[in-house]
DNA sequence: GCGTTCGTCCCCCTTTTATGGTATTGAATA
DNA sequence: TATTCAATACCATAAAAGGGGGACGAACGC
């Protein structure tokens, strides 16, 4: 695999290919002393993966474009990588012509992304309005959990919505029972996490 | 453009265009009528804009794939779409070729993004790592902030930290003074918006 | 060797939350 | 009209969290 995209590659004539490795390990390093303007990263690597490796590359060069090329598409691995630090992320069943124009994008400072991989991103952003209806929490409580999420405390949130601490303390038991849950952290972590306000 | 678009989908071979609006207006209407599986949607228009256009035709039917096809790439725009349920984002200057591509992908359930866009949804993701050092969190402290953003009392994190409940109290503490908060809903909220875990 | 940071643990005391009730009002609805 | 439901409010008690302090060993750098 790394042979034949280091033919590709420089039999493109787009590009040098000055150093090749079969994991992450020792990255920083290599980083430093090729300083390359691209890497082309692979997942699952012997010695150091190539998320880590993400982070380490950074580590010693900020600005260099790191370019997923990997099998894997489960949404873990993804984000896993995107938050990481990678600019791009093409699977591998991508064709050398698509490879190479991510390549130039990377260059230009553009994402390329596989369209599936893009669907998992976009899902992030927008799977939450779903499920903000099943949990049937009226607009009080939406409220009322919106300001806890913003870290106030009962006596806080009874004074921003001008009622009493004692009915925010209502409010709180029917949201807790409604989102099934049972302290303020694990309240917010679901609001947060399924966007529910 | 409409007329352009209309053309260029019908003489493709590929789609069939059933209609065509200078607005989203009455777009619920519409979509109930045709049943388009696809809708390719502008941002800036009259009477209803684009993004509004989105959440309205998600209304009428959840699985309509919307794909953006806009000028517009500023920040706002770009996630309020995606918020509302955009399948894709492509970018007007797209050549017609890869409209017509993007379109296959939407059809397969793909999100097609210009590397543009992709760009900034991917800055949304790894923005937040420069972040996470600026509060100075030893390991441990993440461990134990992470484990509170999942909601688990301190008994809980002591158990599943195998340490004891004063250690809990001792780190959280330290991660309130360093994120300057006073509370767990607010430590949390601070967590999973700044993406410190 | 000395200072610093980290991780660990303990005490005391106050405030806040959580849980279980009960109850009144008004609006919508069957 | 009777019923349901959302929103309001109160009480009591138990559990949890927050804020202040102090302590100690290990690791690291200077």
């Amino acid at each position: 695999m790394r042979e034949s995209l280091f033919t590709l590659l420089t039999l493109s004539g787009e590009f040098d290919v000055p150093a090749v490795f079969p994991h992450a390990g020792g990255i920083e390093k290599h980083v430093i002393e090729y300083d390359p303007e691209l890497i082309l990263m692979d997942i699952d690597m012997p010695v150091v993966n190539g998320i880590k490796g993400i982070t380490l590359a950074r580590h010693a060069n900020a600005d260099v474009k790191i370019l997923m090329f990997t099998v894997f598409e489960d949404e873990d691995k993804i984000f896993d990588a995107l938050s990481a630090g990678a600019d791009g992320y093409l699977l591998k069943n991508s064709s050398p012509d698509r490879l190479l124009e991510a390549l130039q994008q990377l260059q230009k400072g553009e994402s390329p992304m596989t369209p599936a991989i893009a669907r998992k991103v976009l899902n992030y952003f927008s799977a939450k309005k779903i499920k903000q209806e099943i949990y049937q929490l009226t607009d009080k409580e939406k409220e009322v959990l919106k300001c806890l999420t913003e870290g106030l405390s009962y006596k806080m949130i009874a004074a921003e919505m001008k009622i009493s601490i004692e009915t925010v303390r209502t409010h709180l038991k029917r949201i807790y029972a409604k989102l099934h849950v049972s302290s303020s952290t694990q309240a917010v972590s679901k609001a947060l996490n399924e966007k529910l306000v």
